[in-house]
DNA sequence: AGCACGCCGACT
DNA sequence: GTCGGCGTGCTC
């Protein structure tokens, strides 16, 4: 008899699975992980389906299954999720896979963790090294190894050698765990009437089918402590809580929140965690030995055990969209992920995504509203600087006015952020004597004078050079004039107007480690600091208890590139920003440089009216269909060689299938027509809101003629650029 | 995504 | 004469 065949889904660009023969001594089931040979390599891969009937072509080309690993199975929910991601985004099921086994090679057998104890006997020959081991270890107490040798302040191989000698002998450890059990009841949050109204609603959801509620509360009005009772109330249950976080690398605050109300911190889950790390914590969410995940995107594709709750914090944020490889939303697929695995999911946000606020008004999810403060603490007041009355010196970007209110609060002892949204010295850099600007040679984009490191720097592909002599075009020598402000340059007029005031740069190219950065902003908490210059970085998850001025720079900045997102991106990074002030002491107030307070976005901001900003941005988008009105997809298209690249969008454009509901326009240059040597062009097609997008581009894509040579094309089921 | 195979430039 | 650049194509 023939030997059985099951399809195997490998972890490549590859959308189908592949067939592979099991051998007689494995027992092997659907979702089992295991490993197979593939090309010269062994692949970790998933067991996707039993294949009753092989194709005979193949007959003679099947290889064995290797081995069937000891990791649970992968659960139908999960496998289901990747068919439908992978369907969804058109990216291939095996990259899809491939997010959801990111442990890698590291799955093996698990690394014993060896300790020493004193075992009696003393050494043949005394050290000085060995003396301080044995002052250490005369306690008795099991020490991890390195640890001891780390402890006593000698090297590993003294430690060796005393195991040699017979005075300490060693054993294994048990396996330090991922995390320790939260406690649900560790702490009770004492709650104003509104919070607790909300988490009751919110605990009821817990343990029913899927839905959606969406936690509307502007900043600090406790919605972290809300939807804990959630995770709480999953805990009790013995399920697991995801929540997803915008960026986790800088959420420590936020892990000692959880650990004051659980006990315990949460599991973590994001990209910088160490390769063993990783493969631990993988295993022990597999295994259900953890009980709550807080993780960046990527956390969405773990293999949970038992998850029983997902919460998107922040959920409006755009670091939840995954621009490279698989283009996936991850508040989108959260509610997918939810939906699949029939559990409640939980968005929460002071600023909504218009999306969200639109299926929440529609009742398609719920809303908790939380409409005040934590203790009674009044709202910011925000007023405008208008710069076309008000103007600073020149070559100067801080109004006399925001100067004098800063000068202020750092008198009454405490803090004020500047807020401004440029990294670097200056964005553009020209010559005086004949206008000759630097620009990137392989990008579309002007060169960033970056000061701090002596360069221009390209903030799309990272070239670099230093800042020439002499102007490259006419000659001139000291021709150069920076052009606009950058949070390097804020700095010197910062220190300038205060000299005194204790002043940091916050900026992501001038993080040196993500340690570092998490003391300077214990330090900023602890009140060592006066006045904060931030890019987008400070306007994340602190609580700075004595920051009570917020001073946003340019607040037209980035209200005017045209992209109709722009408004509403604008007015959830303000808001956020601005709600940074006055949380702890007296009121905060937000002062916005603009030259143009009648714009909706700086109306909505000083009025305090979302509800207005939300209704015209919700009108606009549905008159012109954009989503969630309508659906859209991009397709760019790069290539090195601009005509090439042109020609093959063009002829992409021609095979779209014809529809009467599909409008496709482009091609036209893409955002960034020209990025790392690649020149782009972009199409961008608009369909209604229940057409099946994905399906369409399947069709075009197959039909369509395919793109050869180094020219690429980048699909993009629901961008967050309509530009 | 890897990795091997394959065909044209600067070196021990 | 080889080493090696990365373009192209395959992996049950």
């Amino acid at each position: 008899m023939a030997k059985r065949v099951v399809d195997v889904l490998v972890p490549v660009a590859l959308d189908r699975a592949y067939s592979y023969r099991v051998p007689e001594a494995l027992s092997i089931a659907a979702g089992d992980i295991v490993s197979v040979p593939l090309g010269a390599r062994e692949a970790t891969a998933v067991v996707w389906a039993e294949n009753v009937t092989p194709n005979p072509r193949l007959d003679n080309r099947l290889k064995d299954v290797e081995e069937k690993l000891e990791v649970p199975p992968l659960r139908p929910e999960l496998r289901h999720f990747v068919d439908w991601v992978a369907n969804y985004t058109l990216s291939s099921r095996g990259m899809v896979l491939r997010m959801c086994l990111r442990m890698g090679e590291h799955l093996g057998a698990e690394r014993e963790r060896v300790g020493v104890r004193l075992a009696g006997r003393a050494p043949q020959r005394m050290t000085t090294a060995r003396e301080r081991v044995l002052a250490l270890m005369c306690d008795g107490m099991v020490r991890g190894k390195s640890d001891a040798a780390r402890e006593a302040g000698v090297s590993a191989g003294v430690i060796e050698g005393l195991i040699d000698e017979g005075t300490l002998e060693t054993l294994v450890l048990p396996a330090e765990p991922v995390a320790e059990t939260p406690d649900p009841e560790f702490v009770r949050t004492d709650f104003t009437a509104d919070q607790a109204a909300a988490a009751t609603m919110l605990k009821a959801t817990i343990g029913g089918d899927y839905s959606v509620t969406l936690l509307d509360g502007v900043t600090g009005s406790g919605k972290t402590e809300v939807y804990f009772e959630a995770v709480a109330e999953v805990i009790r249950a013995g399920r697991q809580s995801l929540i997803l976080m915008p960026e986790i690398a800088l959420t420590a605050q936020f892990l000692d929140r959880f650990a004051a109300r659980f006990g315990v911190r949460p599991a973590e889950w994001h990209s910088e965690l160490s390769p063993r790390k990783r493969a631990r914590t993988w295993r022990a969410v597999a295994d259900g030995e953890v009980a709550v995940v807080i993780g960046a995107r990527s956390a969405l594709f773990l293999p949970y055990a038992d998850l029983g709750l997902i919460v998107v914090d922040e959920e409006h944020d755009q670091a939840y969209k995954q621009d490279d490889g698989v283009h996936y939303h991850a508040r989108d697929m959260a509610v997918v992920r939810g939906h699949i695995a029939r559990i409640p999911v939980v968005l929460s946000s002071a600023t909504p995504s218009i999306e969200t606020e639109v299926n929440a008004r529609r009742g398609r999810y719920k809303r908790l509203a939380l409409p005040e403060r934590f203790g009674g603490q009044a709202m910011p007041v925000v007023e405008a600087i208008d710069l076309r009355y008000e103007r600073p010196p020149a070559g100067r970007f801080i109004a006399p006015s925001l100067a004098g209110a800063v000068a202020n609060t750092i008198e009454r002892g405490e803090q004020a952020l500047f807020f401004l949204n440029r990294r670097g010295y200056a964005p553009l850099t020209l010559c005086r004597a004949c206008g000759f600007r630097f620009s990137c040679p392989n990008c579309d984009a002007w060169l960033v004078d970056h000061r701090f490191r002596r360069q221009l720097v390209c903030h799309h592909c990272g070239f670099a050079m230093p800042h020439p002599a002499e102007c490259p075009q006419c000659k001139a020598a000291n021709s150069y004039v920076a052009v606009g402000p950058g949070v390097e340059r804020l700095e010197e007029e910062v220190r300038a107007l205060f000299p005194s005031a204790r002043v940091l740069v916050l900026s992501s190219d001038l993080v040196a480690t993500v340690e570092r950065l998490r003391e300077e902003l214990d330090d900023v908490a602890a009140g060592r600091f006066d006045i904060v210059i931030g890019t987008q970085l400070v306007a994340k998850g602190h609580h700075f208890p004595k920051l009570n001025l917020v001073g946003i720079v340019d607040a037209d900045l980035g209200l005017n590139n045209g992209d109709p997102r722009a408004a509403e991106r604008t007015f959830q990074l303000l808001h956020q920003v601005v709600g940074r002030a006055g949380r702890d002491a007296g009121t905060g107030l937000g002062l916005l440089q603009t030259h143009q307070p009648e714009h909706p976005v700086i109306r909505a901001l000083i009025a305090q009216d979302r509800k207005a900003f939300y209704d015209a941005e919700i009108e606009a988008r549905e008159r012109a269909g954009y989503p969630p009105f309508g659906r859209l997809a991009s397709l760019v298209v790069s290539g090195p060689d601009k005509n090439d690249t042109g020609a093959f969008a063009r002829a992409l454009a021609r095979a779209a299938p014809a529809s009467d509901d599909v409008r496709v326009l482009g091609p036209a240059d893409a955002p960034l027509a020209l990025v790392r040597g690649r020149h782009r062009l972009r199409l961008l097609i608009k369909a209604p809101r229940n057409f099946d997008l994905s399906g369409y581009l399947r069709e075009w894509l197959a039909e369509a003629p395919k793109a050869k040579g180094s020219i690429k094309v980048e699909v993009d089921v629901d961008p967050q650029s309509f530009l």
